[in-house]
RNA sequence: GCUGGCGUAGCUCAGUUGGUUAGAGCACUAGAUUGUGGAUCUAGGGGUCGCAGGUUCGAAUCCCGCCGCCAGUACCA
């Protein structure tokens, strides 16, 4: 286009470009960051003072790193590339691999090695409401033991976790691969439908005893009118496996103990040791029943795991999905050294666990305050003011626009749910004075009178007038005075 | 992937059996108020009606294909 030619709106609109996301990735703007933020700084200090190490590794890998074992029928969901050099490389698709990857890498790294990563991971899976393509995962893995402390210990440091961040009441499930192997081989099913039973069993809770027979079976239509095929399993092999199930989630309740005993007597001692095992250090660790609880349809999709499985589910939110999930693996690394070296890990979704918390939607002060600016040949002055506010910890942004007119100004403030704007004009510079402004009690007396006039005096009423010199001490407590109501509340 | 529904302004939607220049509310911008965020009032900007064909004198409206979104379902290492 020439120079000479003028921009007019509809040209302008030809050449721009179309501002939206890739498919199935999304956008946090600041206050769904903010929180997340806050989430992972939790998990973090909850994870170190356990003792995990952090690691990080690429979000790319190459593609033979990821596909091992998986199998084809997991490699579509992987999104993959050439490199500039025409390899095969893919993004990584959760952070266990990875892990497995870097102990057999690096082979002088301390046994057991206790890490733990946070970071994106990408799925091609079909998006949906609170699942996307890209999500964060927050990773905790001890390898290199076969010692159950391991699994105590992941569990105990997820739940200190989620009751730091305070998702309200929760509940991990814990099954065991060996019982469900056990199950399986008693019901008479041949191997190479196990994966697929152990798929509708895990469904046990969403769809409900019915269907998963009908699943089984002869299949099913859905509410939709979809038709979903059935496994074809013999009527008597799907009661056995179902019924059994039917009976353990009913009648032993939710104490580990009676489930134990119930399990053991229909799958034998031998099968169940490791959860026998498990039951005792979470009982040291002050884990009852009603925190972690045994079910035996928990399966995960996974086919690295070998033992324990555990799933995290939202007490208040049954049908939300899990928020974390793991279980003891212990052939993954195997695939790069052929040396067998156990593990156990959990992964929270940080994600999933941000929207849950989301849909309550709480307004967070993400600044403290807002420093207007009054006079542009002083703009020293607010520089110096805003210095000191923030070396006193006190959360203070600085207005960088050009806006001349307060009202712009505190209409920015008010946007960033500020909770205080320092005003110094030249009133304020001549007396040696500075004006602060509570937003949040201005907010409350906007809802109570409706003349402007009237709202505009009693909130400049309320306004507090303080020496210049004073600012930083009296900005400090009001500012901790309200996080003490906060915490009270 | 499968089944169904829906695509009109940033958002939620209206738009008569096809008929001039496509509307409303909210949001946004400016002013009323040049030192006070809300509310109110006034004015303003913003649309190739998802995309591409077809039927027609004439299509946001009817037909076909594609794309996207939503719900259910499958899958989810």
């Amino acid at each position: 286009m020439k120079e000479s030619e003028p921009i007019t709106p509809a040209s302008r609109k030809s050449e721009t470009i179309e501002p939206q996301n890739v498919k199935g990735f999304r956008d946090l703007l600041p206050r769904d960051a903010y929180r997340k933020n806050e989430i992972v700084s939790v998990i973090r200090r909850v994870y170190e003072s356990y003792g995990f190490l952090p690691v990080e590794t690429p979000g790319l890998e190459y593609l033979e790193i990821l596909l091992g074992e998986y199998g084809d029928e997991n490699t579509k969901q992987i999104f993959r590339f050439k490199s500039p050099e025409e390899q095969d490389v893919a993004l990584r698709f959760d952070l266990t691999v990875p892990l497995a990857r870097i102990v057999a890498q690096y082979a002088d790294l301390p046994k057991p090695f206790k890490r733990y990563q946070v970071g994106s991971v990408w799925r091609a899976d079909k998006p949906d409401p609170g699942r996307f393509r890209e999500f964060t995962q927050f990773d905790v893995d001890v390898v290199g033991t076969s010692s159950q402390l391991a699994e105590a210990e992941v569990i105990s440091a997820v739940v200190k976790s989620l009751r730091e961040i305070g998702v309200g009441d929760f509940t991990v499930n814990v099954n065991s691969r060996r019982v469900l192997n056990a199950a399986i081989s008693k019901a008479g099913i041949a191997p190479h439908n196990a994966k697929k039973v152990l798929r509708i069993l895990d469904k046990f809770f969403k769809i409900g005893h019915q269907n998963v027979m009908l699943e089984l079976t002869e299949g099913r239509i859905d509410s939709s009118g979809d038709k979903i095929p059935g496994l074809g399993l013999k009527e008597n092999s799907a009661t056995l496996i179902t019924s059994v199930f039917v009976i353990a989630l009913s009648s032993p309740g939710t104490s580990r103990k009676k489930m134990l005993d119930f399990l053991t007597e229909h799958f034998g001692e031998e099968s169940c040791s490791d959860l026998i095992n498990l039951d005792e250090l979470l009982e040291s660790l002050g884990l009852g029943s009603n925190v972690v609880r045994f079910d035996p349809t928990i399966a995960r999709g996974l086919d690295y795991y070998t033992g324990p499985v555990f799933e995290v589910n939202l007490n208040n939110k049954p049908l939300f999905g899990s928020v974390a999930g793991g279980g003891r693996y212990d052939n993954l690394v195997s695939r790069f050294t052929g040396v067998q070296l156990p593990a156990v890990g959990f992964s929270i979704g940080v994600d999933r666990l941000l929207a849950a918390i989301s849909s309550e939607a709480t307004n967070a002060n993400l600044v403290d305050v807002v420093v207007t600016i009054m006079e542009r040949n002083k703009l020293d002055e607010y520089l110096k003011i805003a210095e000191e506010l923030r070396a006193a910890g006190i959360r203070t942004d600085l207005y960088l626009g050009t806006e001349k007119s307060l009202r712009k100004q505190l209409q920015y403030a008010d946007k960033l749910n500020a909770r205080f704007a320092v005003i110094v004009g030249s009133n304020e510079f001549q007396n040696g004075m500075v004006t602060i402004k509570s937003l949040e009690s201005g907010s409350t007396l906007a809802s109570e009178t409706s003349d402007r006039t009237q709202w505009l005096k009693e909130s400049r009423e309320k306004q507090l007038e303080i020496a210049r010199r004073d600012l930083v001490t009296e900005m400090k407590r009001l500012v901790d005075k309200r996080k003490l109501l906060i915490t009270l509340e």
